[in-house]
DNA sequence: AGGGAAGTCTTACGGGCGTTCGAATTTGGC
DNA sequence: GCCAAATTCGAACGCCCGTAAGACTTCCCT
């Protein structure tokens, strides 16, 4: 009956996939591509599963049906982005890996981390609401959401080892506390963020120039990190 | 009838009050702060009006005879608050301004803006827990909150005038940004955020002690913004 | 062509929510 | 000590929510 079960949203992304998928007409991804959007834009709370359907164009129902609840949809995105990005990053850190013998220098390992969030902050990329997404996610997750942040932990001691081994001069918590600083920098990147910063700087500041913003985040970490 | 005009709350610190306030047993007040508590730890939408005077110990109806509404009791302890944080931090600023005759460097400006919340946030400060309530309601916050965020900005701008006389060889959008990420650091110290932070130092971070932390932070900040 | 599984639709149920109302009670000025 | 205003209280209303049940339709395999 429940087809709750994996194994379906069969053509999403065989792996590293690029684009165009995601346009399959099936009823589960219509609800996915709504459930997030709408998720990102007003919040898990605020969005009802009628306003999911609706927007989907598909009947009340088939949230609970393709994915058992509301919570296990959010879930569902979550867990899938969140892989999704790690996988980006991961993959950039493996190649500053070989680039520099196992042991990059702190500036490759912090693009790593930044690189592809902000590529999906780009005004034109496919992954941007997913962006708002997870960083919204991130804070007003339920419990299931933090099950899925302690994967996100091993995931971060990859950076967080590459980071001890290339400033073995520093105490391991001062170490992980710049971390923890950058990923501040990272996670405040939301819309309503943006638009404060617009306000306060009278329109000088354009979020779209991901690429500007890229490395000024960098240039900042960078410098957080070089002290003493 | 309704007294949702101000002027109640009457005895709640006469302008710089420090401690010893708010006990008086006014039910008014026993709302407020259980309110804050219950808001700052579980959010907003999770804490039903029911919660709130069950764990003040007072009538289900007290929420909207003192308040209005469910919306207009968050926004007062928002607005409450922020304006008591932005009255330390522009006291802060002040000084520095006194000591420096109207132009206090880089370090001094960002101290003022971290130092009053971070001070907040000690294991046994009696606004730890504002803290806490004031960093989610910045990100979960309903429309009201907005409103109050721009009167936010205005009060931003005198830390972003200072820091642009601080560094006049640096671009303005520049400055906007550097200060954009270092406000993403403060906004990140969430107990969530600590907790995931322990895990993957093992337990060797400790954010009880906001000295170090402080200065942790403000080396890291002033460091992002001395490059170049 | 048939039949069973998979998916979709309509409908409604039970529950928690914010809010309100009128009565009961307390408070404070004279 | 009295009266009016302020506050507290118990109870209920109406709404919207997530979810489930059951009938119906579509699709595919043989």
């Amino acid at each position: 009956m429940s087809p709750t079960t994996d194994a379906a949203v069969s053509p999403l992304m065989a792996d590293g996939g690029a684009d165009a998928a995601e346009t399959e007409a099936a009823t589960k991804n219509l609800v996915f591509i709504a459930a997030e959007r709408l998720f990102a834009l007003h919040g898990f709370q605020n969005v009802s599963v009628r306003d999911i359907t609706a927007a989907a164009g598909v009947n009340l129902a088939s949230v609970n049906y393709h994915f058992g609840s509301k919570d296990a949809l959010l879930f569902e995105i979550f867990r899938r982005r969140t892989a999704e990005l790690n996988r980006e990053r991961a993959r950039m850190l493996h190649e500053a890996n070989d680039r520099h013998q196992g042991k990059p220098p702190v500036r490759e390992v912090l693009a790593a981390l930044l690189t592809p969030p902000l590529r999906w902050l780009a005004p034109d990329h496919e992954r941007r609401i997913s962006l708002q997404f997870l960083i919204r996610a991130r804070s007003e997750g339920t419990d299931d959401i933090r099950q899925v942040l302690k994967t996100d932990v091993s995931h971060l001691r990859r950076f967080s080892d590459a980071l001890l081994s290339a400033r073995p001069d520093l105490s391991p918590e001062e170490v992980y506390w710049r971390l923890h600083f950058t990923l501040g920098m990272l996670h405040n990147n939301r819309f309503a963020e943006f638009d404060r910063l617009n306000v306060l700087s009278e329109g000088t500041t354009s979020e779209a120039d991901v690429v500007a913003l890229l490395a000024r985040m960098l240039a900042f970490a960078e410098a957080g990190f070089a002290t003493r």
